[in-house]
DNA sequence: GTTACTTTACCTACTAGTAAGTTAAATGCA
DNA sequence: TGCATTTAACTTACTAGTAGGTAAAGTAAC
């Protein structure tokens, strides 16, 4: 009598190649379909191998997606700190932040989370956890980003970083899901240049709306 | 040998009593799962008659979705004309459009074409072609509101009209996905008037931000 | 007795998921 | 070093359930 068959699971989560391949397949599939408007089936076509594989790595689809979630907010956790290294200023920082967003839309898919929020009242629990935390994450940096761009006198907020914060957020999301459903990534940029016109920035990065230093002319 | 059996199409296409009330129970499921996450089995259940009974109002899921996208774009068509009825001024116009969307939110569900929006490239043809005309239909509203607003000085645009409506629609849209993963319509509420505010308009119909005439102290 | 509507009874395709067998490489140990 | 044993990484072949959709018969009212 064989008793110890198949056992799932592999020794590390989700970081072997293979793993981080179905991942890759999966990502691309939920930011283009959603979560609902994909199955085990396409990504085991597109990779080339069976659904029962798929199962090895992910034992459910909703592993799967929690996966996901957790890879992208890594990911996306990663860019934020390499923007705080690379810009000092407030207006570059969301000037990158927004590329962030603009490079995703240009690959004709629309932000992960942004995604799944429309799915929110279909997804497993776990998956609406890892997803109130990705929102946090972003809503957090943006705070303190805007906190201290007020503080520089770069920004000009009417209302509370936090709030601008979450404003900022919903509207880039917002704008990302219009203009890809008109096909014209420019509809975010617009949308994108005049929301950080709002907060007093000019739209390129280093500029300024009243410098407190004398601009120098190149 | 019987020829004519079985032939779909009631005489005015979703008009009927039935027709409708399909219609409502599958607008509710729309706004609340999404397209690709409700069934026909889920409308059948609800209403408490079969899957093929729907049919024969609808013979296709892409004929009853195209028909929802048709009537809720009428209902909202109507309502734009009565805002322009009951209100003069730009600020309260906007006010009032702000209020449709909050209405949606509180019954825990989003604006049907921003859910219908993160589906897109799932949707078949004539679909998306309602999608775009609902959205072409706001844009033109908001842009002729916030043209009228500017010229009688309520309002002060940075950018055009047209590109400060595409904003609000993407940024209100994008507003109630994050409100309703978070289960707080507050955060729509508070997104909603920074960018009214953002426009020069106060946050409440009838206020102005630099009042023409002394505002009369409680 | 036709028109409007609904049901029963089905179909095919696809969904997530499982059980058990296969292969190739890593590992234990004589 | 050589062979046995694990184990990671699959595959084949299947499950039960659901998806959207259809044919034909039944009912009820004008």
């Amino acid at each position: 009598m064989t008793r110890k068959t198949t056992q799932l699971r592999p020794r590390q989560p989700s970081a072997t190649p293979a793993a981080s391949a179905i991942l890759d397949v999966a990502e691309q599939l939920v930011q283009t379909r959603g979560y609902n408007g994909f199955s085990y089936a396409d990504v085991a076509a597109q990779l080339g191998v069976t659904k029962a594989s798929l199962h090895y790595h992910f034992a459910s689809k909703a592993v799967l997606g929690r996966a996901l979630i957790e890879r992208y907010r890594t990911i996306f956790d990663a860019s934020l700190a390499r923007i705080e290294q690379r810009s000092a200023l407030a207006g570059a920082r969301l000037q990158h932040y927004v590329e962030l967003y603009r490079a995703v839309l240009c690959d004709e898919r629309i932000c992960l989370c942004g995604m799944l929020a429309a799915e929110h009242t279909t997804l497993p629990l776990p998956m609406r956890q890892s997803l109130t935390l990705f929102f946090d994450t972003n809503e957090r940096w943006l705070t303190s980003v805007l906190k201290a761009g007020v503080r520089s006198g770069a920004l000009h907020l009417r209302d509370s970083a936090n709030a601008r914060a979450r404003l900022l957020l919903g509207a880039l999301e917002g704008a990302m899901l219009l203009a890809r459903s008109y096909g014209q990534p420019a509809r975010f940029t617009a949308a994108a240049a005049q929301l950080l016109a709002d907060l007093g920035a000019s739209s390129r990065p280093g500029a300024r709306r009243r410098p407190t230093v004398p601009a120098r002319a190149t």
